[in-house]
DNA sequence: GCCAACGTTGGC
DNA sequence: GCCAACGTTGGC
């Protein structure tokens, strides 16, 4: 059994929130194409691992609950869907390039961990999500970084 | 709405 | 394989 890894997942909440993943009880992260956060998706990210939901382009952009993975990588199909906005050309069901991962529901916060709190936490200096011009969606989280942002959290 | 910080694309 | 142009992300 490996190792439990923390990641930390964006979504804009116009798109898809906490509140959906709550009532949903789990779903599939769809849509991510992007090579590096790929990668996470097909090689690293585990059943059992835990998750932050980060509300992006949010006001104010917010750590906002807790979600654990159920499901390893497994070929993203929107990917194949003429049509659909994430449709890739390029790709086929022989030769998948997009990865996704099945999150359930844990917990949200009682209030939202807004981004600039974050900055004020002197252990979360060097954070990825903190980091000028961070982007990625899908981001690595440190048992510290974890540990501390769960001892924020109310 | 602005724009910095990327990532991707395509001509050469 | 370089790099300019373009597109996207996402905080502010």
């Amino acid at each position: 059994m490996a190792t439990t890894r923390y990641w930390l997942l964006k979504s804009e909440p116009g798109a898809y929130s906490i509140e959906d993943l709550k009532k949903d009880k789990t779903t599939f992260w769809d849509g991510v194409r992007n090579y590096q956060a790929r990668n996470m998706l097909r090689d690293d990210i585990k059943k059992g691992d835990r998750v932050f939901f980060y509300h992006s382009n949010a006001k104010p952009p917010a750590i906002v609950g807790v979600a654990r993975v159920v499901r390893d990588g497994y070929p993203d199909h929107t990917q194949f869907e003429q049509g659909h906005p994430k449709f890739d050309p390029k790709t086929s069901p022989d030769n998948p390039r997009w990865y996704m991962v099945d999150i359930a529901f844990e917990k949200e916060f009682a209030e939202p961990l807004p981004i600039d709190q974050l900055r004020d936490i002197p252990e979360l200096e060097g954070m990825e999500l903190l980091r000028k011009g961070s982007r990625l969606s899908v981001q690595p989280v440190t048992k510290k970084e974890w540990d501390t942002i769960m001892k924020h959290a109310r």
